[in-house]
RNA sequence: GCCGGUGUGGCGAAAUGGCAGACGCACAGGACUUAAAAUCCUGGAACCCUAAAAAGUUGUGUCGGUUCGAGUCCGACCACCGGCACCA
């Protein structure tokens, strides 16, 4: 355990350097001078914190726009388990940390919390073994887990640290849910607004029907339906916590049982869900997995009449069907409904005949898997057998088609064919409507039923030459596809299946539709340790219950003390033991469910903002500084209709000049549109010319790829601002690096001022060729709402003068979270339901973007020695603690990084951690004096409890001196500065670290050290291995008298592209292709006498000889190639 | 089955289309030491020739292509890892 001098013994010899005695000390003196409180704008910073002397802030409360610009990272938010840390967790800590000291170092106002996600069953379940409250287990474990982070030295703040089991914390997840459960989503405005927006339906009268009106439309809802159950664990859980039929958590058996249960409408959200991947920077497999998830697929609803059935009212019975093959209409054979479809039951309330059907084309005895006298007996049968198998039964062992047919038919619209209707269960009730049309010809499942069951296929799409076009389900050219005044032969799919859907709705027998994968999400469990929901149960005059919410005074809902943490014999859960609690004054009672563990860490990263707030959860201008977007509109996405500068101006040139326009991005549909021509005053029509009417269309369907989205700030951009693009480029004020796109190419901004507004050029480039013109912002450089973005980030660029065009340690200011860095296993859920929670506090005004993180990396999967998963059973877990005592947090640190890239997965190797062990040893002999380090440790032997004192005696290195740098060392730090600088911002620790290494390896054969090349090395290793750094900066300062300023504040140096020049050129000559010689010549010569001297190589004479030269391929200081005949 | 990712020495890995294997581990040899540990220095892809070297040939999962030049770009395939999976 721990620390502590006396312990950490030593299995592999002495000790590298006494980081025993170094680490303690530093973690201790941050936490004395609180190093790392992140200042919110209107707080007061103490005037001798390094972060006020570095900003030069003055004594009094800092404004957003005084402080440096933001830089928000997140670690996902641990569960604090009983098994305590495991090396996994630190790799995503230890990668955001390094980044947190870096931007520090780079001048910004660096945010960095730490909290826990505290809620959870394990605590539940040792409560309901123990009888003691979860509360006690779950403090035990956040104090480890709090012991042990502490102990890797991360630069959290604090101060900010949050639980979500405490009061002053879900307080505000209570009032969250209120926010959703006082809201609905307009679909008129795309939405969601305060439910008392809504409007009735004219025959809601009584207030009991207004209520149930009101109560159907909440985004937070209560169902009937059927739910995951599951006995083990004693509640129900959301579809996303069912893996293969069984629970997510301890892999127990689940089963479907109809229970009153609290909804949230995510579906609502699947759209802007899933627009809205395109406008944050996500690793492309995770935003894949959320397109998954949702969903989205485009299609039509078709309306299937019952044959020879009409129901009481003399109207014939529709069956609606989705499908996203519209133009195999023709080649539908048969309907089938899902088992659980509501018109599967005798006529007259169904469709079921009374006896089966006698002339057609199906034989009464093929029935399909049961048979019987009657249809009602068959399709009983089958819909028991349907209900208790299990899922896993109906997903993993349904290879083996089963059905039943019904005895009715139904009317293909298109062709007036009678078609008969089956029901089977790989027809799911919950996905569409319930029912599909079967078009075996082009449906691998229909087609394996139909061969089953020994149904028709027919062919309706003509596959590409070469291909059987039975189970053809790609697109292809449609064939016997016509009747009476429709026909489809001969169009390629997609212009089929616009034709039949226009036909179709026409016609009124279907129309577009577009379905979701994605469920409302299930929200309440039957649990102790969770968020009591804030809602009442009363009964109306009719003594109908309904639900009620309790006023915001009320929070926060506590839960109730028990002796007994188990559901009731009834199956009620926990919080109905607490009758008292449960049964208020009045005769309503309080909601028995508990929030499930999502609810808090929904939200956690708000409340890191202002945790100690309690007028609410975030206050309003932090809130806008720490996740305010950078501007007020970010206007122009040329890449839509023109892709390249030339391209774009001459086509501004070409358009008549008329004045102001209104060009918008990305997700504006046109109510959106009508606000913002309301806020601009601008006129959409000039937009409307300026751009053709494809693009418009292009860009109001929602197929606009922004960054952003700030409904209330955009800004014209004119056609002369178009035209301003090559002077902004050529001429800037500043450039700034823009960080890599997902193609894996460099943005690059420039920003001038013209005018009283500030332009800026986003380009992409790829080899220093100019690819496209990406976005171009155009903002007043006055006025009030500079609370954060370009101008500020100018500003703070111009003063830690990191903002140079050689630099490449400027980012683009981001809105939301700069950096969310956690495992894949919350791909679908925390990170779907932390969007959707986000986005509903966004439309209802609470939070200033629409997206919550804008940049997240998922770090890589740490495997055992043995290249296998760590699991207890294999026996093969690391322990960080155990490394900590015998290589010190440093190492630790820098071995979870130098292992390989982090989003890798990758295998541990204790070895490895030997290594950066060493590497810190080497460190440590390059600074200190070595006389005095030998006295040390006989002291320290002799006496190890003045430890701490001997290690103050150690004494600088001699060879460290104030001395002028030769040209050579400082190419030495100059090519570190750059690779570690470069590295960083493109997160590849590995090789920055191998970066320092080199530097050192280099430096250990200095005879004199100059001190200021030696200071820069620290401020470089110390985002890496902070404790080694500050010990060491803190004898050189001491040493030579410098100013003392405190490391975790001094600016990162910035490097000298002209210091890294090489004096001899050492250029490759290739001959053909292949490598023959290497010659050196000076830096000076030129094109022709690096040829010349090249084709006088010895070592390529051989292959030219005889030979004739076709050409010389010469890359300009790099190589020579020699292309020769043969 | 569908989607995504990854394939480079004994191992972890590195390489804006331009000297493949930086950096580190492990290994071998040497220095220091009575000795060991630690430290410092040196070495190494394979093949082929050699006493030794030089030179040469082949090498980034496989097969093709583009290019003066491919680990890198394009096409087809194979293997492994992750996700989804009767979603019409």
């Amino acid at each position: 355990m721990g620390l502590s001098p006396s312990s950490a013994p030593m299995a592999s010899g002495r000790r590298q350097y006494p980081f025993h005695l170094i680490e303690p000390k530093w973690q201790r003196a941050w936490e004395e001078q609180q190093t790392f409180r992140a200042w919110n704008p209107g707080e007061k910073i103490p005037p001798n914190h390094p972060f006020a002397r570095r900003h030069r802030l003055p004594e009094k409360p800092a404004t957003a726009a005084e402080l440096p610009r933001k830089f928000y990272l997140l670690d996902m938010f641990p569960y604090p388990s009983g098994a305590g840390l495991h090396v996994g967790h630190p790799e995503g800590y230890t990668a955001t940390d390094i980044l947190a000291r870096y931007r520090r170092a780079c001048g910004f106002n660096v945010l960095h919390p730490m909290g826990w996600d505290a809620f959870g069953l394990p605590a539940e379940q040792y409560a309901v073994k123990t009888g003691q409250h979860p509360r006690q287990a779950t403090a035990a474990n956040v104090a480890n887990f709090k012991r042990q982070i502490k102990s890797l030295g991360f630069s959290y703040d604090w101060t900010r640290e949050v639980n979500t089991t405490d009061p002053g914390y879900f307080r505000w997840t209570q009032w969250i849910f209120l926010q959703i459960y006082n809201a609905w989503f307009n679909p008129e405005t795309k939405r969601a607004e305060p439910i008392s927006t809504l409007k009735y339906p004219a025959d809601c009268v009584s207030e009991e029907q207004k209520r149930a009106y009101r109560d159907s439309q909440r985004l937070a809802y209560v169902s009937e339906a059927r739910v995951w159950w599951c006995e083990e664990l004693g509640t129900v859980l959301a579809n996303e916590e069912v893996i293969d039929g069984k629970s997510e958590v301890g892999g127990f058996p689940v089963v479907r049982k109809p229970m009153r249960q609290w909804m949230l409408r995510i579906t609502a959200y699947a759209e802007k869900l899933l627009q809205d991947l395109n406008t944050i920077d996500w690793s492309d497999s995770l935003k894949e997995m959320q397109r998954n998830w949702i969903g989205r697929s485009e299609g039509a609803e078709v309306e299937f009449e019952v044959a020879d059935f009409k129901s009481a009212d003399g109207k014939p019975i529709r069956i609606p069907v989705f499908t996203t093959r519209p133009d195999t209409l023709f080649g539908a054979t048969y309907l089938v409904l899902a088992p659980e479809h509501s018109l599967v039951s005798p006529r007259p309330l169904g469709i079921i005949p009374y006896v089966w059907p006698t002339t057609d084309m199906l034989p009464p005895e093929n029935t399909g898997t049961y048979r019987g006298p009657v249809p009602a007996d068959v399709v009983q049968l089958y819909r028991m057998a349907a209900a208790s198998k299990s899922d896993l039964e109906r997903t993993e062992l349904a290879k083996e088609k089963t059905g039943v047919f019904t005895g009715a038919y139904a009317v293909n619209p298109v062709n007036k064919k009678e078609i008969p209707i089956w029901i089977a269960d790989y027809v799911l009730a919950s996905y569409g409507t319930g029912a599909i049309m079967a078009v075996p010809g082009h449906d691998t499942r229909d087609l394996e039923f139909a061969q089953k069951f020994h149904l028709p296929v027919i062919q309706v799409v003509a596959p590409p030459a070469g291909q059987d076009w039975h189970g053809f389900v790609g697109d292809g050219v449609a064939v016997n596809s016509e009747s009476g005044d429709i026909s489809l032969n001969g169009l390629p799919t997609p212009e089929a299946k616009q034709k039949i859907t226009a036909w179709l709705e026409s016609k009124g027998l279907g129309k577009k539709t577009i379905n979701y994968k994605l469920r409302d999400w299930l929200f309440s469990r039957q649990r102790y340790w969770g968020e009591p929901f804030p809602i009442v149960w009363k009964r109306d005059t009719q003594g109908h219950l309904y639900h009620e919410a309790l006023p915001e005074s009320a929070l926060p809902v506590l839960p109730p003390e028990l002796t007994d943490y188990k559901p009731t014999a009834t199956g009620e859960p926990p919080l109905a033991r607490a009758q008292d609690w449960v049964n208020l004054p009045g005769g309503s009672q309080r909601e028995t469910n508990t929030m499930p563990q999502w609810a808090g860490s929904c939200w956690y990263y708000l409340r890191y903002l202002d945790s100690q707030r309690s007028q609410s959860f975030c206050g309003p201008l932090v809130e806008h500084y720490w996740m305010g977007g950078p501007t007020e509109g970010l206007l122009l996405r040329p890449e839509q209709w023109a892709n390249r500068v030339r391209e774009l101006i001459a086509y501004a040139r070409s358009q008549p000049a008329s004045g102001k326009r209104f060009i918008t991005f990305g997700t504006v549909g046109p109510a959106e549109a009508q606000r913002l021509r309301e806020a601009t005053g601008l006129e959409v029509e000039g937009f409307r010319r300026f751009l053709d009417d494809q693009a418009i269309r292009h860009i109001l369907s929602g197929h606009g790829d922004a960054r952003t989205e700030t409904p209330r700030g955009s800004i014209a951009v004119t056609e002369a601002d178009f035209l301003l693009i090559p002077e902004v480029i050529s001429q800037p004020d500043h450039v700034a690096y823009g960080g890599r796109t997902s193609q894996g190419k460099d943005a690059i901004l420039y920003e001038k001022q013209v005018d009283g507004f500030l332009y800026c050029v986003e380009e992409v480039r790829d080899s220093n060729r100019l690819l496209a013109v990406k976005t171009m912002y155009k903002r007043k450089t006055t006025g009030a709402r500079a609370l954060s973005g370009l101008d500020q980030t100018s500003e703070t660029h111009r003063r830690s003068g990191a903002n140079t065009p050689d630099s490449a340690t400027a980012v683009k200011p981001t809105p939301g979270v700069d950096l969310y860095v956690g495992g894949t296993e919350h791909a679908v859920l925390h990170l779907l339901y932390a969007r959707f929670w986000h986005k509903v506090l966004y439309d209802l005004g609470h939070v200033s973007t629409p997206e919550p993180f804008f940049k997240l990396v998922n770090q890589g999967l740490i495997l055992g020695e043995d290249g296998q998963k760590m699991s207890k059973s294999r026996g093969n877990v690391i322990n960080p603690d155990d490394i900590l005592a015998e290589y010190g947090a440093d190492a630790f640190r820098l071995y979870e990084m130098f292992m390989g890239p982090l989003e890798m997965v990758k295998p541990w190797s204790t070895k490895g951690v030997e290594g950066v062990y060493r590497f810190l040893g080497r460190v440590w002999r390059l600074f200190v004096d070595e006389p005095s380090e030998t006295a040390f440790e006989q002291n320290c032997t002799a006496e190890p409890g003045r430890a701490g004192e001997f290690l103050e005696k150690v004494q600088l290195s001699g060879a460290i001196q104030e001395a002028e740098p030769t040209p050579a060392q400082l190419k030495t730090l100059h090519a570190c500065i750059k690779k570690v600088t470069e590295d960083l911002d493109g997160l590849r620790f590995n090789t920055a670290l191998s970066a320092l290494m080199v530097f050192v390896n280099e430096a250990m054969t200095w005879p004199t050290k100059p001190a200021g090349v030696m200071r820069d090395f620290l401020i470089l290793l110390q985002p890496f291995a902070p404790h080694l750094a500050e010990e060491l900066w803190a004898k050189t300062e001491a040493t030579l008298n410098t100013s003392r300023s405190a490391l975790s504040y001094a600016p990162w140096p910035q490097f000298d592209p002209a210091l890294l020049v090489e004096d001899t050129l050492e250029i490759p000559v290739q001959v053909n292709g292949k490598l023959r010689d290497v010659i050196r010549l000076p830096a000076t010569a030129t094109d022709d006498q690096i040829k010349t001297a090249a084709l006088q190589s010895d070592k390529a004479q051989p292959f030219l000889a005889g030979k004739q030269i076709k050409k010389i391929v010469l890359v300009p200081k790099k190589l020579v190639n020699i292309v020769v005949g043969a």
